[in-house]
DNA sequence: TCTCGTTGTAACCGAAGCTGTTACAGCGAG
DNA sequence: CTCGCTGTAACAGCTTCGGTTACAACGAGA
């Protein structure tokens, strides 16, 4: 269990929200939520508490508690979901610096730089043009 | 130290293997090379280990012994040397298996697969607009 | 055939991240 | 005031990665 599965705990959640809303019910639970994805209710709370912080969910306290969609699931591309949950980036440059005797070692810093931000700009492009409806609609039609 | 610095040492050595060949000096040992990057010689070893099985380089044995380009630097796409070096995909399917009586969890793995494959290809296209030769060519001009 | 420098790996350590779990304070509708 | 759920801290277990040491394998040259 190396690499990351939030970005799939997250689009889980708000798929299933997605789905209850459909339905009739605006608000779910931290353990319902938890019960369809399969994991940890915690690990379901801190999840939904980054989109939180990222607007793309709201959260109501007190009796009939629990979670709803922010947004119609139309208007949430996956890379809003990529934003509010991922947290370091996919490559890593140097941890200890490079040799600066050597011409490549002062100079390929900004180059493996600018690198680096194209690459993450295609991967955010790429998951921008899916939504958490098109997510429910394909998961829906298998 | 999270993320993978794999490729950017991966990178840093092919470069820095395209500049000594040009400079007349085809093999370089794993020590020369480590020095520039400025990691242990056997971070460099595994790494080029990676890139002979790729047959992005070719090895010497012996006296005089060392590594050196299997391929002139223009040719070598960094979507290869990701390919050679980098492991597991940059984001995971659920590691438990999700709820399969919730729509939902039903449905949702495949459709979440084909929008990771597609990210894949976008990262590995984005990549191939690079390749080693242009990665020395900015570093030099820095 | 022997020497010697380098490659190619295996084994282990420490640090860091992620999931999973328990525990508990905070909140608010009723 | 009660009660259910949120929000978060703290800790354990697992895995990965870089770092290091150690050693067998290899081959050009003497």
């Amino acid at each position: 269990m190396a690499a990351n599965s939030r970005l799939t705990v997250a689009v889980h959640a708000l798929t299933w929200l997605a789905l209850a809303h459909r339905r009739g019910r605006d608000v779910l639970t931290s353990d319902e939520v938890a019960a369809s994805v399969n994991v940890n209710p915690v690990i379901v709370r801190r999840s939904l508490g980054d989109l939180r912080r990222a607007a793309l969910v709201s959260v109501r306290h007190g009796t009939g508690a629990g979670w709803l969609l922010a947004r119609p699931p139309g208007e949430i591309p996956l890379s809003d979901v990529y934003d509010a949950v991922e947290g370091p980036p996919v490559f890593a440059l140097h941890h200890t610096e490079p040799n600066l005797e050597c011409p490549v070692g002062r100079g390929i810093r900004p180059a493996l730089s600018g690198v680096y931000t194209g690459v993450h700009q295609a991967l955010r492009r790429e998951l921008a043009r899916t939504s958490i409806a098109d997510v429910l609609h394909r998961s829906l039609e298998a």
